[in-house]
DNA sequence: GCGGCATTTTGTAGCGCTACAATTTTTACG
DNA sequence: CGTAAAAATTGTAGCGCTACAAAATGCCGC
């Protein structure tokens, strides 16, 4: 109206400012800090904003304060769900402060952490949450506060470390199916930090109450196929086990389907636990006894942690354990006979 | 070296400029198109580069150029994981001509859509993919080049639409259950067009056949549980029905559950088919025949578009349609009896 | 060795925003 | 009503990069 702005071009604060009367520094202030602003001034800035549609540029915003608001989170695979857990819990504490959350795959399997991590950087995020097995090229923690949440393993100097408590559900797991009366279990395990931790805590507990314990797969990988094979050779090998421990959901969705190919039932003539408390779990059709390592309070850890780093520039917390929590649902049941 | 630059800030063109002894414009040439920057040159600042640790920020390149070589990818839930194989279809493309792809999911629920949209376009992406139902406060596409995939409704104008054959793939399964000798089917249905789609593509091709259909839960979710809770109301109002035809995967393994509690057996009881041929339906212990939408096509399709109107303009290209494939496998079977 | 042309390199001027000091307005109170 | 202090507002100078015109250099044949 008051002049000829080519269509296409966004609002900038400059038409903003025009708009309401004021500068554009009065515009930047209400953006940031709407209380320091005279009601009359902040109102009319408000309408200014609504009626040119207004959007403030992330690039030019991170440009001039060098902060961004957003927090990188790097997971090794979509596919793997309990990082939407991871997520929301992290949401959960962020979106109160103002931040957002940008998120990055590493590419399963081709070892692009590194290419993660550039890519938010890239973009400036004022922190980072690593939810994947850190690469051996990552010895220090990039210029940004960092947490690793869930790996143990090649934790960056200088980063933070929130983890589920692995050993301690691995216990849970075995406590419940020495609770049971199960003294021949099998556990299903695999390649990588949380497995070992998982078996470990497991193995331990087992080795206590003197139970006979085997172990398959702890070289091999966590997928469903992985489970059915594993559960196979264990069922073929020690045809007497009575429970078997999967370290994850979907090993046991695996397990069930080398148990249903030999014709046992569960939970009368085997018992299976899984871990993770996916959805695969809560389903009526498995309803699997599952360890849930509440990733959502690792979430909103790392998010607390990282938050306190970056504004008051605390220092490094260390290590942080989640204690997980066991949900008991009808695929474990006492010793038959 | 050459002076005290203090440690922490993050080396700008102008370092590497210095460092290779030439211009800060030349660094920018190189990082942009080497093939113009004379041999000698493009080695001095790629050597610089590496020396220094240089990364380009990603603000100050957008701001300046007003092209961020990313495009947004608003999906509707992290949970539902067909946005994975849409995602590395499209990621299949753009990475060759150096895009990223940057996520956001529309809180389920929440309605959030705009809002994802928003924090996208304030990250300055030269392009949209909305994967989620969108909403109707959307009623033109933002000021860059949009593509809808996977939903048929409320289309913004201007966006394109890129959606798997929904209808074709209904009536792929109808056509595979009547092969089978089928006449009283059921179908799982829920709220929203893909659904929506399935149900009549299946429908139309059922009622060709004079078979008899009955579908449930049309106004309802597609979860797991609502799975169950249909397949629960199917089998108990009309217990003479062979086959169950699942919106989705999910929607059959709450179906598996309904079947399981009432002691009949899959599949030579009772056929079951889903839809999206998920990681459940290949597992070893459902072996669900499944119909899958080819959702990699439909982001190789998205990404191509995109790139074609990002890169030349070129005008909207309407709606395209990716056949889907039909996957056999254990769960379906010929009529007994 | 030199004009004429193509190729390579560089200076200048922003992109849209914020930080911060400087300025103006308001408020408090003798 | 005056004045100091507090509160509100504004101007200036970048943040790190790119676009583009202008300048410098290289190359060619004669």
């Amino acid at each position: 109206m008051t002049h000829d702005r080519p269509k296409t071009r966004r609002p900038t604060i400059y038409d903003v400012a025009k708009q309401a009367g004021v500068s554009p520094s009065l515009v930047s202030l209400v953006l940031q800090n709407p209380v320091r602003v005279s009601e009359k001034r902040r109102d009319a800035v408000q309408a200014a904003i609504t009626e040119l549609g207004y959007r403030p540029s992330q690039a030019a915003t991170a440009l001039a304060s060098s902060r961004t608001k957003s927090i990188g989170l790097v997971i090794d695979d979509y596919r793997n769900l309990w990082f939407v857990d991871l997520l929301r819990g992290m949401e959960s504490v962020l979106t109160e402060e103002g931040y957002r959350v940008m998120l990055a795959d590493s590419r399963p399997g081709e070892n692009r952490i590194s290419e993660a991590v550039d890519g938010l950087l890239a973009m400036h995020v004022d922190g980072l949450v690593i939810a994947a097995e850190p690469s051996a090229s990552m010895l220090t923690a990039a210029g940004v506060p960092t947490v690793v949440a869930g790996w143990r393993n090649g934790v960056p100097a200088g980063a933070d470390l929130i983890t589920n408590d692995d050993d301690g559900g691995g216990a849970m797991a075995a406590h419940h199916l020495l609770g049971l009366g199960h003294t021949r279990i099998g556990h299903l395990s695999g390649f990588g930090g949380a497995a070992a931790h998982r078996r470990a805590g497991f193995a331990g507990r087992l080795r206590d109450a003197g139970a006979d314990m085997r172990v398959v797969g702890e070289a091999g990988g966590t997928s469903e196929e992985d489970g059915y094979a594993s559960a196979c050779w264990l069922l073929d090998h020690h045809p007497d086990t009575t429970a078997i421990f999967a370290a994850n959901d979907t090993m046991a969705l695996g397990a069930f389907g080398a148990i249903k190919a030999r014709g046992l039932a569960v939970p009368s003539q085997i018992s299976v636990i899984g871990y993770d408390n996916s959805t695969l779990a809560k389903s009526r059709y498995l309803e699997l006894t599952s360890v849930d390592n509440r990733s959502d309070l690792v979430g909103k850890e790392a998010a607390k942690v990282l938050l306190a780093r970056i504004e008051s520039g605390a220092p490094s917390s260390g290590r942080t354990l989640i204690a997980p929590t066991l949900v008991v649902r009808g695929t474990t049941a006492p010793l038959p006979g």
